[in-house]
RNA sequence: GUGAGCGUAGCUCAACUGGUUAGAGCACUGGACUGUGGAUCCAGAGGUUGGGGGUUCGAGACCCCUCGCUCACCCCA
């Protein structure tokens, strides 16, 4: 009704979502491409899941203590009555795969990374949105504290690659289900004590998450905390001695990092090892990159005893640091005057992009100082100019946009010329 | 979900304390200029001032609602 006077309505794109334009595209693929690159190296190899999941699977994997169970999930009704829900993180796809094709049966420790949307319904701000991307990685089937460290090693070095410089690691431990419970629960009893002198947050934590007592901002909440016991003095033999091992082989790599007892993370799956890499750039959303170990989960779905541990990096997150800008690709621009220099253009141009060089052909009419300006303001490298004296001659003038100067090529050697330019490109030295 | 700030052309911003037909720069398109680009000049196109309601003789401006954006809380990538 209303809408209908009005005309036209203004269609958006969903809050929190965002289309990625060129040139920013580009920025996008090149850190996609350094991270493939670099995980390949370390022997990862890429495992695509759907986009959507049947909504137990993050219920019974993500948690449903969990603010992305309880709050952030896109869950909908498809036509044939299933409860379905876009994914708000990708472990326990990863999980499933390897159950329902039995990956598991492979030579094991299994290393996967993904690249690619995920979704949650959250109130959008700085570095937050409700599809946003990560980098995923997962590794099964290794329990060795030294895979822990090589994680966080891959991970520095992916921060290096892409000229990221400013970040800090935080390591924690938070325990297993042997000794984390006890502890929570002395955690709870202390809190417990002082409860009048907390803020009004805290004092839910108390019974909601007491592990996110360390977490609060308040400065009397912080001082009080400061008395609290720490995890690391409850954990149990296991895991201390897994906890210290980690630090040891991060001292191996010669790793500088912060131990963070109020890391405690956001999933509830997570044993041991967490980790978070943070920064200062980036305002409240200064998590750029976070992880840690899930030696449950697997069990959890039925699958065999194999343990988990990986990390996420949340592109836009990483590509707001990034500053290199890769250059685009030179390429041609064929400038060409009546029909049969037209004809001529597009076969030529046909062959040239079949070299592999990149061209542009318009096919507006225009008069040469016309396509020059227009050459020129397009950022062509060359233009290459065909009338009807080169059609006639077989011979194109090939222009460097930079210098100025021209020279005469037949398309026999305008094709040889490229290959050459191409070749060199690929191999330089 | 809670709170705060902001919405004028594609972009950056004007428009006095409420007063005529909402302007400028950049960008875009065309022309001067039909065989040689970057400059200059001229012209054009582009807006329901986010949307709706109210106050007023009169609203881009004031009030209410709503939508969106931004930032923060919460939580997380």
């Amino acid at each position: 009704m209303k809408q209908a006077i009005g005309g036209k309505k203004k269609i958006a794109a969903i809050k929190g979502t965002k289309d990625i334009l060129p040139p920013e595209t580009r920025k996008w693929q090149w850190v996609e491409n350094q991270a493939r690159e670099l995980f390949e190296r370390y022997g990862y190899r890429e495992l695509r899941a759907p986009v959507f999941e049947a909504t137990e699977l993050f219920e019974r994997g993500t948690g449903t203590s969990s603010d992305i169970v309880l709050k952030e999930m896109y869950t909908f009704t498809d036509k044939g009555g299933r409860s379905l829900t876009l994914r708000p993180e990708y472990t326990p796809s990863v999980v499933r795969a390897i159950i329902e094709h039995r990956l598991y049966l492979q030579p094991r420790p299994l290393r996967f990374y993904y690249i690619g949307p995920m979704f949650r319904y959250d109130k959008p701000q700085k570095g937050r949105y409700r599809q946003f991307h990560q980098i995923d990685i997962e590794v099964f089937g290794e329990k060795d504290a030294g895979i822990d460290a090589e994680i966080i090693q891959m991970a520095q070095a992916l921060l290096t690659k892409v000229g990221v410089t400013d970040y800090r690691i935080l390591i924690n431990s938070v325990g297993c289900p042997r000794c984390r419970p006890p502890y929570v629960e002395k955690l709870r009893q202390a809190a417990e004590q002082v409860r009048e002198a907390l803020c009004p947050d805290c004092q839910r934590r108390i019974e909601l998450n007491p592990l996110r007592l360390f977490d609060c901002k308040v400065e009397t909440c912080r001082e009080l905390a400061q008395e609290f016991p720490r995890i690391t003095d409850y954990l149990c033999s296991e895991c201390t001695e897994h906890f210290q091992q980690v630090q040891a082989y991060l001292d191996v790599f010669g790793l500088e990092y912060q131990l963070e007892p109020r890391l405690v993370r956001g999933l509830d799956y997570y044993t041991k090892t967490t980790f978070e890499f943070v920064t200062s750039a980036l305002g409240a959303q200064d998590a750029i990159l976070g992880g840690g170990r899930y030696d449950e989960m697997m069990k959890l779905f039925g699958g065999p005893d194999l343990c988990g541990i990986g990390f996420a990096v949340g592109l836009e997150r990483l590509l707001s640091l990034v500053t290199y800008q890769p250059s685009e690709a030179p390429f041609i621009f064929v400038a060409y005057l009546g029909e049969p220099a037209k004809q001529a253009a597009m076969k030529l141009v046909a062959t040239l992009r079949e070299v592999g060089m990149e061209c542009w052909l318009e096919y507006k009419e225009r008069s040469l100082r016309n396509q020059l300006s227009r050459a020129n303001k397009l950022g062509a490298t060359w233009t290459l100019i065909i009338g009807e004296d080169e059609v006639k001659s077989g011979r194109f003038n090939l222009k460097n946009m930079a210098s100025g100067e021209q020279q005469e090529y037949t398309s026999a050697e305008l094709l040889a010329y490229f290959r050459d330019y191409l070749h060199s490109k690929k191999s330089p030295s």
